[in-house]
DNA sequence: GCACTTTGGCAACAGCGTTGCGAAAGTGGA
DNA sequence: TCCACTTTCGCAACGCTGTTGCCAAAGTGC
């Protein structure tokens, strides 16, 4: 780490306590208090800041007996970033301002399986993000826009893919797909920086960054649709381990020599947890799943769980309810307070992934994740 | 962060680097190519730390057409730490150099259970860390010994128990020590830095630091005794989670309303496998180890398993086939090679535990952890 | 109107890593 | 044996970081 380096990690630190504090805003001494820098510091940085149009001063608070504070906020103008999610049997592509807030949608019908081409999909998810770009920011081209507000475009495909390369693996369903360098060649083809993820790590890093807000550093995304799976964010970043693998919690085993499941090993959760949904036995159904939660938040001690996806919002109330008191009884059994890990359905719904998908350009921005 | 931090932050990479380089050393430039730093920052630090006495010149390599690379070593009797394991029936102490290895050693039985007050407890530890301190520095008394090159106590033990307070919870066994301030106690009898972890947690830091070195930054450390345990790294540092309460791998649930458990809940990981070891039936145990491990590499996806304690120790390479079996079959499915994720049994034996207790208070100088 | 408190910018400063340059210490060919 | 060349590495000057000392600005309360 050199000066540059310095910098760059104290000015983020700075933009993400003024991003959590949204439009309420936050003084200068209330940042170097925060942060760990002298008042003086603070003031050079947010002069930086203001500058660049990223922060502008938005009235004061009340004085304590001397001058008042000045209190500066975030201006969310002055970044955008798409995200794409890529669905199975639809595009969906939103625009989103620096604080992460939709300020754009399109969604198109893609049913890529019927597709060959790995090169049609950058193709479509390309002519999606430019027609976002030139619909509400009036630029003709992404390389245009860039030069303006444009941080990125992110993209959130199921996995198996390496995030670190922005590689696809076999994903599921799409064989032809193993080894397309997606992000390479989207970059290429829209001339700005382009990140890839799996699904359900872009929908736990958009819940990061905004649901899970308050205290919660640590905390699971279990998402429960056509599949099942997790995304981990521990300690305010994304988990995804050696090889974009984190978070396979659909085939963790919870019943030894179960019944079989569809990847070739018995009694997984996913299998379980699937049947008893196909039964019309959502109860059971969260009961299964609220094993494999309470294993997970045994194993990580994580401070929070969220739930989501088609399945559950059909219906939020008895998958909270089920998969709470087994984490609730877990907690009983370590000697905690019942409600010390909360399970909630977030109820955001089909724009998650995509809304998380748009963070993954403008998370770094904040210092969360690798930038 | 400020330039105070800035520079211990590069001392540490540096010294991690030393430190990793053994016997065998490092040059300046080789320096500067790992760390990104320049060359001459490189110098300036090092001239500090040979100033220190951390490191020292030792010999050159071989010319590769101009003036030879100095060689850069660390000096491992620079530091010392003492890490002490306070087991059920015996406690252990060893007294380690920088590098980590034991230049010292006590062990003295002592029966926990028949000792009511944890006062007792700190005497004893106390006694104990002095008499090793006096034996092989020299030195009267801690205060004194730290004066030269003591840095600290490290202090682990079986959970629960918040690492960040240094405060004990319901040890297994032990209600009395409810809420006592270990740390703090220690710390006040002794007058030198005191760390408290649990014994795990203390196993996997110590072979994060020597074992899984090659480019395994995550691990599973896996302890099989008289209970179940597991020690996370994560990214070269240990995740203890939001309580200290992670690596709770006894009651992952791994079998749907199996036999009841101690814990209260069914089908814990613990209650199977140590039924089996009753049993005498070995590799059911492993068998049901490795669906238990292989849930945890998913979830992580994780480089590595370690597995250790007294019950694998009397079988290593029955443990090691049948875990690896599970862990080598996920793998495969998941379309990795066999052995992408090694298991292994450590060698190591009764003092792992203990050197990686010294390790709590060595590896914040070498970067590594909170420090 | 005055004393007091609190905010926050200007200027000088110490200390960080970087750059420019030269001495030291090798190799290899004449 | 000498000399050109390569490579390492420290000294000095430098740009930039966050910090400190100081003071103007902007409030409150008597």
């Amino acid at each position: 780490m050199n000066l540059l380096g310095l910098r760059s990690h104290n000015t983020a630190l700075v933009l993400d306590l003024l991003r959590r504090a949204g439009a309420d805003g936050i003084s200068r001494l209330e940042l170097a208090e925060r942060t760990g820098l002298t008042p003086q510091a603070v003031s050079k940085i947010t002069a930086r800041l203001r500058e660049r149009g990223l922060a502008a001063e938005a009235g004061r608070r009340a004085s304590t007996g001397g001058k008042p504070r000045t209190v500066l906020r975030l201006v969310p103008e002055a970044g955008h970033s798409v995200g794409v999610h890529l669905d199975r049997d639809e595009v969906r592509a939103v625009l989103t301002d620096l604080n992460g807030t939709v300020v754009g949608e399109r969604l198109r019908p893609l049913d890529l399986a019927a597709r060959a081409g790995a090169e049609e999909v950058v193709e479509a998810v390309a002519a999606q993000a430019e027609a976002l770009v030139g619909q509400v920011l009036g630029a003709e081209s992404p390389r245009a826009a860039a030069a303006a507000s444009l941080v990125g475009v992110g993209v959130a495909l199921p996995g198996p893919l390496d995030h670190r390369g922005g590689v696809l693996h076999r994903v599921t369903g799409f064989p032809q797909w193993d080894g397309f360098p997606l992000r390479d060649a989207l970059g290429r083809r829209l001339g700005v920086p382009v990140a890839v993820d799996k699904d359900t790590n872009a929908a736990a890093l958009g819940l990061a960054l905004t649901a899970a807000e308050d205290g919660a550093g640590s905390f699971a995304y279990v998402h429960l649709g056509t599949g099942l799976g997790a995304g981990l964010v521990i300690g305010g970043a994304v988990h995804r381990g050696a090889r974009t693998g984190a978070g396979e919690f659909g085939h963790q085993v919870i019943q030894l020599d179960g019944p079989p499941c569809g990847c070739g090993d018995r009694g997984c959760l996913e299998a379980l947890c699937l049947a008893a949904v196909a039964r019309g036995d959502v109860g059971e159904a969260a009961r299964v799943l609220g094993v494999g939660a309470a294993n997970l938040v045994g194993l990580l001690d994580i401070d929070l769980v969220l739930l989501g996806g088609r399945t559950v919002a059909a219906a939020p109330g008895v998958f909270a309810a089920g998969v709470g008191e087994r984490v609730a009884a877990r907690a009983v059994r370590e000697g905690l307070p019942r409600d010390a890990v909360p399970v909630r359905a977030v109820p955001g719904g089909a724009r998650t992934v995509a809304e998380g998908a748009a963070q993954l350009l403008l998370a770094p921005v904040f210092g969360r994740g690798e930038g």
